[in-house]
DNA sequence: CCTACAATTTAGCCATGACTAAAAATTACG
DNA sequence: CGTAATTTTTAGTCATGGCTAAATTGTAGG
């Protein structure tokens, strides 16, 4: 399991290391400052315990951080952070595309299985999905050279009514909530013509694959959609 | 990561635990009794570490254990062995056949996983391959129920000469052994004719494909191999 | 600007599971 | 059958990384 990183790294990484960093990663692309009390809820660990690990990624030169003032990653632990999310996303994809598994379920197996694979399965499993670019989700897929390409989209919440979009992303690792998402034909790539917007950030009707669809608000803003190039 | 055994069970099973129930089932299955320094030489631990180890399992009535005396499985702690070496030859045969990985690369990517694949995963591979009772060694994969047929075979060193074999079986895990013998073209189901055998366990020649190679007695003791249907 | 409240860190505890060194039991041989 | 050599276990140490409770720092409102 020699890892890609491993040359800029004194200790090895325990899952653990890995999965802060990964946090730290996701939290700091939501904009906000990465506070420790933010970090230990989204790992589902105590503040506490956050700030135990964060000191100790600190020595590791992995993050920065200066007390009471959150954390930010370095280059190093950015590195270490996109690779860890390419293994996730490359194998949720494989899981989906090669052993037919639901979307809603491929999120928490490779939640475990991205820490142990190596570098040339990682690779072997990129070569046989077409180095692909986005994950079942259309969460993209990081680069091996850590570079990532967000695609420029918007809510469908937000989106004009009587105008027709691709679906390119869906932010939500909810397993019952992507269940249902899936049992209305919403995928990345589908097609979804939104025909009416209640006012007050109220419900939204759509039309996918010409069958109408009502959808909560709050459920229409994990649906980041892009306009039809033609439209 | 719901595991089968998990209702036998009192506390979840780290890794390290189910590395030792394999290793005991396996050396079990050699035939002698399993002392703790084998068991610790086997999984690379010292003594002390096994002895340490043993009681634990001891007190889940995984093994049973007398001081002094070794160690033997439990029904279930052999329910548990035999479903991690399911995992393992599984995984074995589908990174081989799904991901072209080479036969003498998958044992230590094997090794890793084994320990992260959910049931429902487990399934979908076992699945997708069609429900195979081999690995790529020749290994035979317990059931999902637990039980597993040794195919009769004798070693390739103790075989007639002039008689024409099938290559069942490959005894070694040795990375670099297995990359050599699959140089010779032997790989399980290949058909062997054994031409002949020097006096003492000395090397013998046998012929692959129509190509002849000599190959030392104690390589040959490796390959299990069952006479020809017809022969 | 000072106090009260919230956020954060520190201190200290626990379990896990490796290790070494010393003690105890077993085995083997004269 | 008793003693020496070997094997095995015990005792005690260490690192990891979670936890709780207490102390500290930062922040917001009067």
């Amino acid at each position: 399991m020699t890892k890609n990183y491993a040359s800029e790294i004194s200790s090895p990484l325990s899952s653990n290391h890995e999965d802060y960093l990964k946090a730290i990663y996701l939290l700091e692309t939501r904009g906000q400052k990465v506070t420790n009390s933010a970090l230990s809820e989204y790992i589902g660990f105590t503040p506490a315990s956050a700030t135990n690990m964060v000191k100790k990624l600190a020595q590791m030169d992995l993050v920065v951080y200066e007390r009471y003032q959150g954390v930010t990653l370095t280059d190093t632990g950015r590195r270490v952070a996109l690779e860890v999310l390419r293994h996730h996303r490359l194998l949720e994809l494989f899981l989906h595309k090669t052993l037919d598994i639901p979307w809603d379920r491929v999120h928490d197996e490779a939640e475990r299985l991205e820490h142990v694979i190596s570098e040339s399965l990682e690779d072997a499993i990129a070569a046989s999905l077409g180095y692909p670019k986005v994950d079942p989700h259309g969460d993209p897929i990081p680069s091996k050279s850590g570079e990532i390409n967000h695609t420029p989209s918007l809510p469908l919440s937000r989106a004009e009514t009587g105008r027709t979009y691709t679906l390119v992303q869906v932010l939500s690792h909810d397993n019952e909530r992507l269940a249902y998402l899936g049992t209305l034909g919403l995928h990345p790539d589908v097609e979804i013509h939104l025909q009416e917007r209640a006012p007050f950030d109220g419900p939204v009707l759509l039309v996918v694959a010409g069958v109408a669809h009502a959808l909560a608000f709050e459920m229409a803003g994990l649906l980041q959609v892009a306009p039809l190039p033609a439209d």
